[in-house]
DNA sequence: TTCGATGCAAATAGTTTGCATTCTA
DNA sequence: TAGAATGCAAACTATTTGCATCGAA
């Protein structure tokens, strides 16, 4: 809220609570299902000042925004930033540490010039239990 | 065509004119794009027959769609796969071999026993010239 | 008391679907 | 001529925007 003010915001009740229910629970949420949260307590709240305020907080680097592939943007506290795997078939989520792109980061760096951002695109892909070749695992 | 024929589909002048489009230019499209395409021939094609073609061919196998980032998807011919590194900036494509991808491949599936897909989804980031490190390269 | 924040509705982009009609096999 | 394919419009999901109003500083 202080980084709010000192940007030239305002601390509206609406931003208070969407923040309140950021920290509550620190996993991976919709604009929609933060909306339904916050308007469990002000029903009045709509979904487009959800979005103008997560993109504001996004801004100031409160919260980060990641596609988990088709379907809404999933937002989550900037605090706690990694990448994530997908399965296509489950939508099961995996969080996936840095070091773990650590290799293809260098390679691409070095082959394309590219410095590729792991946190804000999912890498798809099957989980174990979705994977064809999954039945050696049991 | 004859794949077509082959599973009980029909030979029609809008799926003719679709695969010839793709062939000629076998880069990436977006349906809108092949919309376009097949329109400036028949133009009494509409968009959703293009998309349901598509996704008939696509479920033969003979082309592949793609997300590149934010946006329409891109259709190209499935006998030329490929990953696809994408600059959340200016949006170039450099498209990427999959050799790129075995280290990630590889301890991704060591580690979550996931395997991934790196050809569905993009690879984002920055290309040389809109990475904050490009300076050094001039 | 100004100017940022909000609610609401409508616009947008990309894609899908319902339904009556057309055309291939 | 049966049933697949199509055109059109409308629905749909996720997100953004215009505008009048409201409220924090």
């Amino acid at each position: 809220m202080t980084l709010l003010r000192e940007n030239g915001g305002r601390a509206t009740s609406t931003r208070r609570l969407l923040l309140t229910c950021l920290f509550e629970d620190a996993s991976h949420h919709t604009a929609d299902q933060l909306a339904t949260k916050v308007q469990a307590i002000n029903h009045d709240v709509s979904i487009s000042t959800i979005y103008r305020n997560l993109y504001e907080l996004e801004r100031l680097g409160v919260v980060v925004h990641a596609h988990l592939g088709h379907g809404a943007a999933m937002y989550h506290l900037a605090s706690d930033t990694h990448g994530h795997l997908v399965c296509e078939e489950c939508g099961m989520t995996v969080e996936a540490p840095d070091k773990l792109f650590t290799g293809l980061t260098e390679s691409v760096a070095h082959e394309f010039g590219f410095s590729i951002d792991p946190r804000h695109f999912a890498v798809l892909g099957r989980c174990a239990r979705c994977s064809p070749n999954s039945v050696i695992h049991g």
